[in-house]
DNA sequence: ACCTGAACACCGTTCAAGT
DNA sequence: ACCTGAACACCGTTCAAGT
């Protein structure tokens, strides 16, 4: 990284910026995403970023934006497949993405969801399940409750996981998480300490599909969601 | 606050440390906890705080455990109430405590809920979903669906909020987020920009309340979650 | 317009003391 | 055991310059 000579012409651009958060994000989890991280990495002052984002807040939020535009839309635009499997296959998209860097999530805590990536997301929700059916007010609300169900899950599994980086594969997750569990003291929560077993499934693909089925069910039931299969 | 003399017998306690924590939260918001500004309310120096947590992570660690503990677990027990009303008063309960630090929940997303309180929480939901009928593991998989909404649903709510703190009324946010939705663009985003007059519920307790019986209509139906009412 | 060095007011954490 | 002052390696942000 040569550090480039002072001049009037843009040495940077927004989206170097962003890579570089990225990096950060993937290297050194949520909290190592710093302004000084960035410009050292992009070899320039640490105020030189201030040319390109007014403050710290809306390079997260861009970089936020940028995560959510990694997943991709074409899976989901067939009107042909079954509404079901469309917004299935758009939240488990949306979670594996999320994963990917453990620490995006965190993030999102502290950031509203305006950016055009988001609002992209939401769109490609409202499409499908208007084509399922439902009225514009109910579409809306199931809209933001599946929005709710995908940002609550991942903040759950993210909130296990102790280093940054890509987070270990499922079974060795599963295992941590039952070795955990087994030191919940019978005596005072009982319950909790029988679902030890059944808790291994817990932080897995599989439970937030059966999640997501729940309120599928739900959504199904409660309106004209039935239109398709 | 007269700063104490050096010494070696305890002049502070875990719950002081816990008490000045939860006003930086309150006043300040997340990122006003620091151990520095702890260690001034209480009139010590910063490093005295690390006698009584190994690190700043185990005090945020307590701190979201003490926010849960705020839920009280008294209208929940009365097994004679139909469980769908036991569950949804749960639910309100802590959405409520956790909306009134704003904050709280941003620092959730980065520590595991492992306190004598989530688990005490966590086993009161297993309590009322066996008492409704549910095999220990669809009871399992439920708790962990109706704390991922919650979770969800609070992180969504206080994403849009600015200013720690406790949340103005929720006709204020209405309205700011009213506002917010009218300046989308209808050319890109057509159904996110109509549904922009809908959109003034979303973030309010009706909102919740209609996602929370989406899930349980789902709930009822998959298993043999209709034993009562 | 864009970048620089320097500075300000903060952080979490460690370490060698003092009692 | 518990607290202290001092220090280290960081932060975000601002400001007066330079080109």
């Amino acid at each position: 990284m040569t550090r480039s000579r002072p001049g009037p012409r843009r040495a940077l651009s927004e989206q170097q910026i962003l890579d570089a958060a990225h990096r950060l994000l993937a290297e050194r989890g949520a909290e190592g995403v710093s302004i000084r991280g960035i410009a050292a990495q992009l070899g320039v002052a640490p105020n030189a970023i201030y040319t390109y984002f007014p403050d710290k807040a809306a390079v997260l939020g861009a970089l936020v934006d940028s995560v959510l535009g990694r997943v991709g839309r074409e899976c989901f635009a067939d009107p042909a497949e079954p509404w079901r499997d469309r917004i299935t296959a758009l939240a488990v998209a949306l979670r594996t993405e999320l994963l990917v860097d453990a620490g995006g999530v965190a993030l999102m805590g502290g950031v509203p969801l305006n950016g055009p990536n988001a609002l992209a997301v939401g769109e490609t929700l409202l499409e499908v399940l208007a084509a399922a059916g439902l009225e514009p007010e109910a579409a809306a609300r199931a809209s933001y409750l599946l929005t709710t169900y995908v940002l609550g899950a991942v903040s759950l599994e993210v909130a296990e996981l102790e280093q940054p980086g890509p987070p270990p594969p499922e079974g060795e997750r599963v295992a941590a998480r039952a070795t955990a569990f087994a030191t919940v003291p019978a005596a005072h929560y009982p319950r909790s300490a029988a679902v030890a077993a059944t808790m291994a499934t817990y932080i897995t693909t599989e439970q937030f599909l059966w999640g997501l089925d729940r309120i599928l069910d739900g959504l199904a039931q409660s309106g004209t969601g039935t239109r398709t299969a």
